[in-house]
DNA sequence: TACATTTCTTAATCATGATTAAGTTTTTTT
DNA sequence: AAAAAAACTTAATCATGATTAAGAAATGTA
C-alpha cells in the first residue's frame, strides 16, 4: 500500500500489517490528467478515492448556469460524491482534476465485505466522517460570521498551498464570491 | 429500548434483538426543560444524545456577540457537539432545549467498548454520519445558490414542523438572516 | 515568435439584505 | 386581570458585494 495512505490511516486507528495487506487487495490505482473527470453529472458514483498526489474539485452548475465549487480535494484526502454513492442515484455533481492527479480507488461494491473482513476499516471511515463533519460545520460557522473579505483572508491563511495550486477564480467560486470581488480584496491585502 | 430508536436504527442497519439488548444497557434516559442546557460553552461534551421527543438548538455567540444557531435537533435525531466529543476539548458551542425534551444519552466513554461488542453499531454511526454529511453539504449548496428569500421559502416548505415549534427569530438565526428580513419575506408570502 | 485562450484587474452602477428605530402583538408571570 | 417580557412588524437608511464592461496580464499552443 502507498505509504501516504498507511500514514493517513494510522492517524485515525491502530492497524496491523495483515489488515493493511487485506485492505490493499481492495484498492487499485488510477491516474487522471488535468481537466479530466472522475465523475460527471448523471453518472453513478461507485467508489471512494484517496488522493495520493494532485488536486480535484467537486462542482455543479447552479440555477443560473454558473459553476459552483462545493469543495476541493488534495494530497492525502478521501474524496467521493456521497449522495450518489450512498443513495445509488445519479450524481448531481462533477469531480474534475485541477492538476494531474494520482488516486487509489476503493470500489463501494466490495466496501461492506472489506469492513466485515477488517472491522477496523469501518471505524476508520466512521472517524474520517466525524472529522469531515466538524470541518464542514466550521465552514458554515465562518460563512455566517465573517464578511466576504474576512473569509477570503482566512482561507488563504489557512490554506496557503491552495493559493499556489488552484486558480483564483476557483477559490472565489468555492467561497461563493465573484472573481472581481476576490481580485479587489487581494489588491487591498498587498 | 424506546421504539423510536429501534425504528430509527432499522432504517440504517439490520440488528438482532440480542444486539439491541446490549445497546440498551449503554443508554440512559434524560429529560431537560425548555431553556435548560445540555451543554454549555467551555464544558466537555461527553455523550451522544438521541432525541425521543422535543427540540434543541446548537448555537454560539459570534464575534459581535450575536447568537448564531448552527443547527437544530428534533424528534428522532442524534445530536452532539462533535468537535468537543472527538477531540476532547472544551466546547465552543451550547446545546439548549427549545422545548421540554426527552433524550437517550449514550456516553462516549463506553462507545468503543459498545462497538467492539456490537460491531453493527459502528456501521450504524458510520452511516448516520454519511447521511448527515450529505445533508450539510446540500445546505452549503443552498446557501450559495439561493437568495435569502428563496432560502427562507425553501426552509419552511421542507420543514413545516419547525415553523410551528421554533420561534421565527431562531429560524432567522439558523439561516444567517436578520429577524427583520424574515418578517419582510413572510409578509410577502401571505 | 506570434497567436489564442485563460485568468486576473479595475471601476462604475446596482441590488440584496443589514441596521436602526419605533411600535405592535403575543406570551408569560404575578 | 394587569404588568412584564418576549417575539414580531414596518419603514427608512446604509453597506457589502454582485453585475457589467472593458482591458491587461499570464499561460498555453502553433
Amino acid at each position: 500500500m502507498h505509504p501516504n495512505l498507511i500514514e493517513y490511516i494510522k492517524r485515525y486507528v491502530s492497524i496491523t500489517e495483515a489488515e493493511i495487506a487485506i485492505f490493499q487487495t481492495y484498492l487499485h490505482s488510477k491516474k487522471i490528467k488535468k481537466k479530466e473527470f472522475l465523475l460527471k453529472e448523471g453518472q453513478f458514483c461507485k467508489s471512494r478515492y484517496f488522493i495520493i498526489k494532485g488536486c480535484v474539485r467537486l462542482f455543479h452548475f447552479d440555477n443560473k448556469g454558473n459553476e459552483q465549487i462545493i469543495h476541493f480535494g488534495i494530497d492525502n484526502w478521501w474524496i467521493t460524491e456521497y449522495e450518489s454513492l450512498i443513495n445509488q442515484i445519479p450524481s448531481q455533481l462533477n469531480i474534475q482534476a485541477v492538476e494531474n492527479t494520482e488516486l487509489l480507488e476503493l470500489p463501494e461494491a466490495y466496501f461492506d465485505e472489506l469492513c466485515e473482513k477488517v472491522p477496523i476499516i469501518e471505524r476508520l471511515f466512521r472517524k474520517i466522517m466525524e472529522k469531515t463533519y466538524i470541518a464542514i460545520q466550521k465552514r458554515i460557522e465562518y460563512i455566517y460570521s465573517l464578511s466576504g473579505e474576512e473569509q477570503f483572508r482566512f482561507f488563504i491563511d489557512a490554506n496557503p498551498e491552495f493559493t499556489q495550486r488552484v486558480p483564483q477564480y476557483m477559490i472565489a467560486s468555492y467561497l461563493g464570491m465573484s472573481p472581481e470581488f476576490v481580485s479587489k480584496v487581494k489588491a487591498k491585502i498587498k
